[in-house]
RNA sequence: CGCGGGGUGGAGCAGCCUGGUAGCUCGUCAGGCUCAUAACCUGAAGGCCGCGGGUUCAAAUCCCGCCCCCGCAACCA
């Protein structure tokens, strides 16, 4: 059974609208999960969104709304920004599923009878807006409590715990082991994670009473309490593929172990503890094997000049305007390039629209436009295959300085943006998607090949060799090499602009019958010469038209 | 006290692990070209690579010390 790409994303709290933080997970997510298919490798791509706990009721009661309806209209607003960018998934993870509550309850019960929960009295302060035990790390320099909490009173409460300190000495010999030292990437926040689990003490409280909060799962061994957060949030992962808690590792679906285990995309605020520390642990207490640990790609933040983005300073970024304005494939690529992996980055709506005119209209859109169009006007829509491109080069041709200069321009392009450029797609295909995931190394190379392609039409100059019968086969060789970069740089470009990539090849009037179809693009067709001769292209259309802000 | 990240020409970044002409994108300036979406090409200016020591024939890169910025509480990717 092939082995499938499994990814995820984390699921988005469905307490208010998403922002463009929202948006570049599921982009980065959705160009990796586009690249493996790409690649060919079979895909499944899971994201969703979570939906209980007492934000949501709290808001829900604010607008007088059950939480159901409340969390159906936020929910609608991610399905249609996800849709707006393009952003293909195949399952869709609601933690209101019955599916997924069914499979919550299950793991909660399986580790309960195995005396991994158990309940307990937790005394202390408490405050009553936030609803929440206050520790000594709350208090400020005055030793008191903030006039943040509101009222804090003495409270005592009981709660069901997972024994989370059981397995610190798993969790630190797994991240240091072979097995697990890439759990994480980039590899600076494993050596973070490392630092925290060995911090880590206490266990992990898993519950809130429904006097507290009732918009959640019910414990099944204790109606009076619902799960409170990371049981049912991070459960995702695992209950839509199909996990059935009932059975051990070994025994599950071949659904499930044909998908497990997966490449988690999550961000770094919930790295540490969430991802990093309660999720595998979760599932080696519920016996899933060292080698079968997920492996989480962390990514950084977009900030606003300089500060974080947040909903208290106001100053989130819709991205539904931005996709707008610019065009969700141009928010697509600005969010992939404009930002290292892993790094957090400065959001700038100017440099997102100067990568757009920059790389997308000027190098990419560009190029396409002058090739096809001029191969429509000199050639009348054909192109040829020029057999032997060092022969047909005369000697007298290599006489002036000049003339070698073009020679060995034009055998550059032959040679290195058919050769080079793909070997270095394949270099990036063995190295960097095997430690997961930088779109960055397809788009430079689609990049360099345009603008080797531009160099190229500077010094062939066909607008002069074209009235000059005998450097016929130099013009054919330029357009026919124009034609094939943008054959390779639209299959390049394709997991991060799937649009412009349907465009050029549109264009290129290349592999009709699967337009709009995203089997048209091929890693292994990133080959030089595979348009045949005599092929006919189309008719020149700006794939990125400038666009005029105001 | 601590943990992690960062300080490289005007802006944003790469290079540092595996020392040896400081690279990329944008911007600026000067030319060129006209097939093309005022796009394209060429050239130039601009940097004591945070500071101070050390190792070395040689340091942005390795070692030590120091300074500065960001994150490690919450909404939140």
């Amino acid at each position: 059974m092939p082995k499938t790409f499994y990814i995820t994303t984390a699921i988005d709290y469905t307490n208010s609208a998403p922002h463009v933080g929202h948006a570049y997970e599921k982009v980065l997510a959705d160009v990796i999960a586009r690249y493996h298919r790409l690649k060919g490798d079979k895909v499944f791509f899971l994201t969703g969104v979570d939906q209980h706990g007492q934000k949501v009721q709290q808001s829900a009661e604010k607008e007088g709304i059950s939480p159901e309806q409340f969390v159906a209209g936020v929910t609608k607003q991610f399905i249609a920004l996800w849709d707006k960018l393009e952003v293909r998934y195949d399952g869709w993870a609601a933690t209101t599923d019955p599916l997924h509550k069914k499979c919550v309850q299950g793991m909660l019960q399986r580790l309960y009878d195995e005396k991994l929960i158990y309940k307990d009295k937790q005394e202390g302060y408490y405050s009553v807006r936030q609803e929440q035990f206050l520790t000594d790390k709350e208090r400020g320099s005055d030793g008191e409590f903030g006039p943040e909490w509101g009222q804090v009173e003495h409270r005592v409460e009981e709660n069901y715990y997972f024994k989370l300190s059981n397995y610190k000495d798993w969790l630190l010999g797994f991240l240091r082991s072979d097995l697990g030292k890439d759990f994480v990437t980039p590899d600076f926040r494993q050596t973070e994670l490392i630092n925290a689990v060995e911090k880590l003490s206490g266990d992990l409280c898993i519950s809130r009473p429904k006097s507290r909060l009732s918009w959640g799962i019910e414990l099944p061994f204790d109606r009076d309490y619902v799960n409170y957060v990371w049981f049912d949030a991070l459960t995702n992962y695992i209950s839509f593929i199909g996990y059935d808690p009932a059975r051990d590792f070994g025994a599950q679906s071949d659904d499930f172990r044909e998908k497990w285990p997966a490449l988690h995309v999550v961000g770094k605020d919930i790295m540490i503890p969430a991802h990093g520390i309660y999720w595998p642990i979760m599932l080696h207490a519920l016996g899933f094997p060292d080698d079968q640990m997920p492996k989480l790609l962390v990514h950084g933040w977009w900030n606003i000049a300089g500060a974080k983005m947040s909903k208290s300073l106001g100053n989130v970024v819709d991205p539904n305007e931005l996709a707008d304005k610019y065009g969700a494939e141009a928010l697509r690529y600005y969010l992939v390039s404009d930002i290292g992996t892993g790094k957090d980055a400065d959001f700038s709506e100017e440099r997102l629209n100067g990568c757009r005119t920059a790389d997308l209209a000027n190098a990419f859109g560009n190029l396409l436009n002058r090739a096809v169009g001029m191969i429509n006007r000199f050639r009348e829509n054909k192109i040829c295959w020029v057999d032997d491109h060092l022969s047909v080069v005369a000697d007298e041709d290599l006489r002036t300085e000049s003339n070698a200069r073009r020679t060995f321009a034009l055998d550059r392009i032959k040679s290195e943006i058919g050769v080079r450029e793909v070997k270095r797609v394949a270099i990036f295909a063995a190295r960097r998607c095997e430690t997961n995931m930088d779109p960055q190394p397809l788009l430079h190379a689609a990049l360099g090949i345009a603008v080797r392609g531009n160099g190229a039409v500077e010094l062939s100059k066909p607008w002069e060799a074209v009235k000059d019968p005998q450097r016929d086969s130099e013009v054919d060789r330029l357009l026919y090499s124009l034609a094939e970069s943008l054959r390779i740089i639209a299959i390049l470009i394709s997991p991060v602009l799937p649009k412009a990539a349907h465009g050029i090849f549109d264009q290129l009037n290349w592999k009709i019958e699967f337009s709009e179809k995203e089997e048209r693009f091929s890693l292994a067709e990133a080959q030089w010469g595979k348009l045949p001769d005599g092929h006919v292209v189309g008719k020149p259309v700006p794939l990125f038209p400038r666009i005029e802000i105001k």
